[in-house]
DNA sequence: CAGTGTGAACCTTTTCACAGCA
DNA sequence: TGCTGTGAAAAGGTTCACACTG
């Protein structure tokens, strides 16, 4: 079959497949089963299989995926066959550490600017790039013909920032601020919050810590909600 | 009603509310609607409803939530009211930027150690934390008592930082190294993977740019997937 | 009477299980 | 024979809509 309209929830594997196909190529590897995939990409292979029926009918029954084709199939699908200008707001901690980051140039996504609203900041070099005025954004986004746009500012600063994002033509923002930012439809946001991953953590931290304590004892774990 | 086994989706929200939730408090804000809340934490009102049912009946119908006893009931369920210590592996860029994140002390995760398998870094001083040799990982986890690990180190090391992890005690790990790790069952993991989430931008980034190139002609846009 | 709490409907995602093909 | 591709079933999550209540 070939329908398309690829579901959510496999747009955020495939990234994950690739990364394993590309290793699976670099050990030499010429085909790959959907049960050695699924052992590399964490996941069950039914998943594996379905995720990739969704780009089409690639695999060979009996036995697998050329990983070369399927390679090219996956970036082509996530739209990696070309290289995408990115730009950074925000030259503290967290921008620099970003700008210097080499998985995202190894994977085609190449910072062109870094910008910042201190004076103190611009100015500075981050590796080849010197940061620049964020007043200057739309000229840099025109100039660079940047498409997406990170935000690594303090949460106070994060909605100005993406209004200005907006504004000077981004059309997809990566926001590392705790803030929620809205945007127009026509504009994609994904936001990554470090501390809500901790978070996340404690709860099953605290969670595993009352299943200890009352190991043995049936009473507590309903209440705890534990199957 | 009051059963428990808190979906997994809730969790991640919590989170986001308890934010909003802070945010409101110091605004002076003693009530909030579940719209309000919505608004704020970028979600809709039913979706927070059936969220905070889920920790107990703690609104006034017709009124809303009291603030400050909602942000304690949301703090206790997701264990917040102890800290956490937290120990960093990988003393790079990212390790960096994490040390010094504000984020993470702010919401009770104190980073208490460093490591790194540099002879070059060991000693460094980050804040207030000196960085230390990643073989004394089992006596800083019981030093620390660290239940918490962030892994900053690159993708080729992550599985053998995992595995000196779980040998030391550490039983939640917060995985940055694009690199799927696997840990026994009762160690949970979380990762954030920072040019996965590029990718997915550039996906739909890139199905934007289809739908722009063909407007009108509903043939290519089918082929697309596009309702 | 405004706004919560929640069954029920709906939609998405995962898993199962097996027909079909190289 | 072994592994893909995929309907169908199951599980999980979201949204609707309204009874209920302070």
């Amino acid at each position: 079959m070939r329908v398309r309209a690829i579901p959510e929830a496999t747009v955020g594997r495939l990234p994950v497949y690739l990364r394993a196909l590309v290793e699976m190529a670099e050990r030499g590897a010429a085909m790959i089963s959907s049960g050695e995939l699924a052992e590399a990409a964490g996941v069950n292979s039914a998943k594996v299989r379905k995720d990739l029926s969704y780009l089409g009918s690639y695999g060979t029954r009996g036995v697998g995926y050329d990983v070369a084709y399927l390679i090219h199939q996956v970036r082509r699908e996530l739209g990696l066959t070309q290289d995408w200008p990115v730009l950074i707001v925000g030259a503290g901690n967290l921008g620099h550490a970003l700008s210097n980051y080499k998985g995202f140039t190894e994977r085609g996504f190449r910072i062109v600017a870094v910008v910042d609203n201190s004076k103190d900041r611009v100015g500075e070099r981050i590796g080849s790039i010197t940061v620049e005025h964020i007043d200057r954004l739309g000229q840099i986004v025109r100039r660079e013909d940047a498409a997406i746009g990170v935000i690594c500012t303090p949460a106070a600063a994060a909605q100005e920032v993406a209004d200005r994002m907006v504004a000077a033509g981004i059309r997809s923002i990566l926001n590392f601020a705790p803030a929620v930012i809205s945007v127009p439809v026509h504009v994609s946001v994904r936001k990554v919050d470090l501390s809500i991953e901790l978070q996340i953590l404690a709860f099953y931290e605290q969670r595993k810590a009352v299943i200890e304590a009352v190991k043995g004892g049936r009473a507590a774990l309903d209440l705890a909600g534990v199957p």
